[in-house]
DNA sequence: ACCGCCGGGTGCC
DNA sequence: ACCGCCGGGTGCC
């Protein structure tokens, strides 16, 4: 950042915070002037309009001078010079500041009366009021006079504001100062009123919710609508005058020229409600030229279920949404109506921004929901990021991050800012709650046409936040911190019930807000149904329970041996694969051959290098996922496996190599980049040594159970469907035959499906049809990404993995969005078993989690594996 | 008449 | 601007 920039940066900052401080102000008193010069400028105002009343020091003939603009910003005249001469030096010294009403009179085409109210902090109200008597101006109707600054509409009609008047009674009665919570309160009851529709389903593969369907409706009205932007009335040409006027309700400004419709708004829904997935709706399916899906109107029911005290509250709301609703139907009298119908032709890109952490959320889902290369997508990150314009805005879909923005915008031919976006999408947009942030400013002053900001913490308690998300919106004037201060927070603050009515009408036209607690027809948006967890414990068959002890037996011997020669990092291989032997013995005998001796004598035989890459790439494709990566102490992105057993990320371990000596950061051994495996995913390893009926040692205990789990659910009820997990999928093989056997449908999905097949999969076990698959088996690979597994409502994980977190996922495949049936999981685990030391380091490792993020391999990392095995073994 | 008055020219700051 | 103000023309009744 350059000197040049920093100081821009602190005048941004005392400006901010004197204009913040004008909401803090008060208003001293009234006083009238005459504008005048009239005929030498073409801004115009009418009756009860506001003027801004600006400074002009540098005017060559009166260095008092004022000059008077209309709310656009075009100069109307000046105040006459013997009143300015007064008001300036209050100006000039930040002791008061000034703001305008054009009372009537605009029709003098010389000079207009115009009512200055004069502003300041209270301490300094006496010193301003002495300042003006010394001069002879008297001020009229200081803060004693209710509704003497009521300004906004009072001016232009006195129905209006005895109507106000009396609103502000009833609404006296309330807590003193309304949340903006308070504020969306009641908007949440407009939303049944509200219409719904399908997305494009060439696009979208996933079936919305109800009010995702409703929200993807109000936001595409809101983006092809002409209807008036909030606070603007239409007025048919009456008497002389012929042609249509505009008015805003909040400054009384009027212009002939209709103004742009304000296209986007904010989506505001709670957390958890699926905002991304509306949105991505909105992108597969307003598209320039798309044809769109039919609205649907969603049937009024159940109004009786208004309760009493919200009723009083609703009235206001209606009275400003009735206002609003007049506005846009008579605007689509007057324009013929284009509603619904994007042109072609311009631009098509969507810009999403996002906080770099949820930006695999929107990837996610984007997978999840909608089908492959229907849309072209792009991520605008990272050092290989295209900076061509012309190519990012190829793009149906770019996403960037916060941070992205805020390097870009010093930027000057940034790709970003170059082009023309369709449609630009904050996410967590409160994140650009600061005006003087680098990413703030870059937000606002990108080009697009449609604008939204997106966030499940709207506004926290403070109107200033929604200001910036006024200036991100283009929605003008109340973009401009003065009118924000004058027509909505100073009232606000203050209390007065028209700050309120106008924060009600402004958010119920272009937010939409719904909780978990919105009901629609008394029920809730979405009620995640109980998760109910339970252990399984299972009894090894006598068969099992036999080879287990003997090889639990043999494997705590080798591994005592290792730690008493303090070699267990060095053939740490052996140690993997004696606990993975172990947790297969659990589900069955057949997944295990050969006896530990076999592995011990190799360990012996080569203390060094003890595995073959072949045995190395079985283990990793074996334990796959479900391992920590011991750098990043989270499940590796890419894992790879080292000649030395060890499993890492593999950008952990390549950069590790590049910065450190050429070691292996957990057993310090030799290691290079050749000495790196991938597992070879593509090619399904199925474990030798069963054929798929449980094979030589009987059947496995695990199947039993799960099959007596799978009898009870089907004798509860036939149409609950069940998701089955393990990490082996030699032991979902196992489970085939069984299956079939016991009369179930079943489908799989495993690494290494191709896309097709696993959509297959999916899309039958989706069905609802009689004979369509009750069971689904998953391998851990498969449960990594975001899948939607809603239609079942029962889980069983046949085994315990390694990472809490990674099950926790699993589990919430089912148990997510959309489900509405209790969700019962059952763990199955092995009695006295390894297993069940695998429960207990998994409660550690939640702990443990929370402590030691971000560090290295470190002394304690290894340290703690050796401790994490000695649990496993009880040795 | 170094005034008053008349009436045309003129017009923000 | 149907004003105020300026400044030139004018000058008893």
């Amino acid at each position: 950042m350059s000197a040049s920039q920093e100081v821009v940066e602190v005048e941004d900052d005392s400006g901010e915070e004197e204009e913040e401080e004008e909401a803090e102000a008060i208003l001293v008193g009234c006083l009238t002037v005459n504008v005048v010069g009239l005929r030498y400028y073409h801004g115009t105002v009418t009756n009860g309009e506001m003027v801004q009343l600006v400074r002009e020091p540098t005017n060559p003939y009166d260095s008092n001078a004022i000059r008077v603009l209309n709310i656009r910003g075009d100069q109307v005249g000046h105040v006459e010079k013997n009143k300015a001469m007064h008001l300036a030096p209050l100006v000039d010294q930040n002791l008061a500041f000034l703001e305008g009403i054009v009372p009537s009179g605009s029709k003098n085409a010389y000079r207009m009366p115009c009512q200055v109210h004069v502003f300041s902090k209270p301490a300094l109200a006496p010193a301003v009021v002495d300042h003006l008597d010394y001069f002879g101006e008297r001020l009229s109707g200081g803060l004693l006079e209710e509704g003497a600054h009521e300004g906004g509409g009072g001016g232009r009609a006195s129905s209006k504001t005895s109507k106000r008047k009396v609103l502000a009674g009833a609404a006296s009665s309330a807590p003193k100062k309304p949340s903006i919570d308070d504020i969306f309160e009641d908007l949440a009851l407009d939303c049944k009123k509200r219409q719904a529709m399908e997305p494009d389903s060439s696009i979208v593969k996933s079936e919305l919710m109800q009010h995702q369907k409703e929200a993807l409706a109000w936001m595409i009205q809101r983006e092809n609508s002409s209807a008036l932007p909030p606070f603007w009335e239409i007025q048919p040409p009456k008497g002389s005058n012929t042609t249509t006027m505009y008015m805003n309700t909040l400054t009384n400004f009027t212009c002939d020229k209709r103004p742009e419709p304000l296209r986007g708004g904010i989506l505001a829904d709670d957390m958890g409600l699926g905002k991304t997935l509306a949105v991505l709706a909105l992108v597969a399916t307003n598209r320039p030229g798309a044809v769109l899906p039919p609205v649907v109107d969603i049937a009024e029911e159940l109004e009786e279920l208004e309760e009493q005290p919200a009723a009083k509250k609703r009235k206001t709301t209606e009275r400003s949404k009735g206002r609003d609703k007049k506005a846009s139907d008579s605007g689509s009298d007057d324009h013929p109506p284009p509603p619904c119908v994007p042109k072609a032709g311009g631009p098509l890109a969507t810009l999403v921004v996002c906080p770099l952490s949820v930006l695999s959320n929107w990837i996610g889902q984007l997978e999840d929901h909608t089908r492959a290369g229907s849309l072209n997508v792009c991520v605008f990150h990272g050092p290989d990021r295209i900076k061509n314009a012309k190519k990012l805005a190829s793009h149906d879909l770019v996403f960037t991050t916060y941070n992205m923005l805020a390097s870009e915008w010093n930027d000057r031919n940034s790709a970003l800012r170059k082009v023309h976006w369709l449609r630009l999408v904050l996410d967590e947009a409160h994140l650009v709650k600061n005006p003087k942030a680098q990413q703030t400013k870059c937000a606002i002053s990108l080009n697009a046409d449609r604008r939204w900001a997106v966030t499940g913490t709207p506004i926290q308690n403070n109107a200033k936040d929604l200001f910036s998300l006024m200036q991100f919106l283009h929605f003008e004037p109340l973009s401009e911190r003065t009118f924000w201060n004058r027509t909505i927070q100073r009232p606000l603050t203050s209390g007065q019930p028209a700050g309120f009515a106008r924060s009600q009408g402004l958010m119920s036209a272009i937010s939409l807000r719904r909780t978990k607690e919105t009901r629609v027809n008394g029920k809730k948006l979405v009620d995640l149904p109980p998760k109910i967890v339970t252990v399984f414990p299972v009894d090894l068959t006598p068969n099992d329970r036999a080879i287990y002890d003997k090889m639990e037996r043999d494997g705590k011997d080798i591994i005592l041996k290792y730690i008493a020669n303090g070699t267990m990092t060095k053939n740490y291989a052996i140690v993997l694969q004696i606990i993975l032997r172990l947790r297969q013995l659990c589900d069955h005998s057949s997944m295990c051959p050969g006896s530990m001796d076999v592995l011990a004598a190799l360990g012996a035989e080569n203390q060094g290098q003890i595995a073959s890459p072949e045995l190395l790439q079985k283990m990793l494709a074996m334990i796959g996922d479900d391992f920590d990566c011991p750098i990043c102490l989270s499940p590796p992105v890419t894992a790879i496996i080292t000649r030395c057993a060890h499993v890492f990320c593999r950008r952990c371990i390549e950069k590790t190599l590049e910065r450190d000596k050429r070691q292996c950061p957990m057993c310090r051994g030799d290691l290079t980049i050749s000495d790196i495996y991938t597992s070879n995913v593509g090619k399904e390893q199925e474990e030798a040594g069963n054929d798929g009926d449980g094979g030589g040692g009987g059947s496995s205990a695990k199947i039993t159970a799960l099959l007596s789990i799978l009898d009870k659910t089907r004798a509860k009820d036939p149409s609950i469907k069940t998701v089955v997990f393990s990490q082996f999928s030699s032991m979902l093989k196992l489970a085939e035959a069984p299956l079939t056997q016991a009369g179930y449908k079943f489908v799989k999905l495993q690494g290494g499906m191709s896309a097709k097949k696993r959509d297959e999969a999916m899309e039958a076990f989706k069905s609802r049809s009689k004979d369509s698959p009750t069971v689904f088996l998953l391998s851990l690979k498969a449960a990594g990404v975001g899948l939607n597994l809603v239609s079942a409502s029962n889980v069983v994980m046949l085994d315990p993995w390694w990472n809490p977190a990674a099950e926790e996922q699993a589990m919430d495949r089912v148990h997510r969005l959309g489900q509405t049936r209790d969700v019962h999981v059952f763990r199955l685990v092995a009695t006295d078993s390894i297993e069940e030391r695998l429960l207990q380091m998994q409660e550690k490792k939640r702990a443990y989690a929370q402590i030691a993020l971000g560090k290295e391999a470190s002394e304690e990392r290894r340290k703690q594996c050796i401790q994490e095995v000695r649990l496993l073994m009880q040795c």
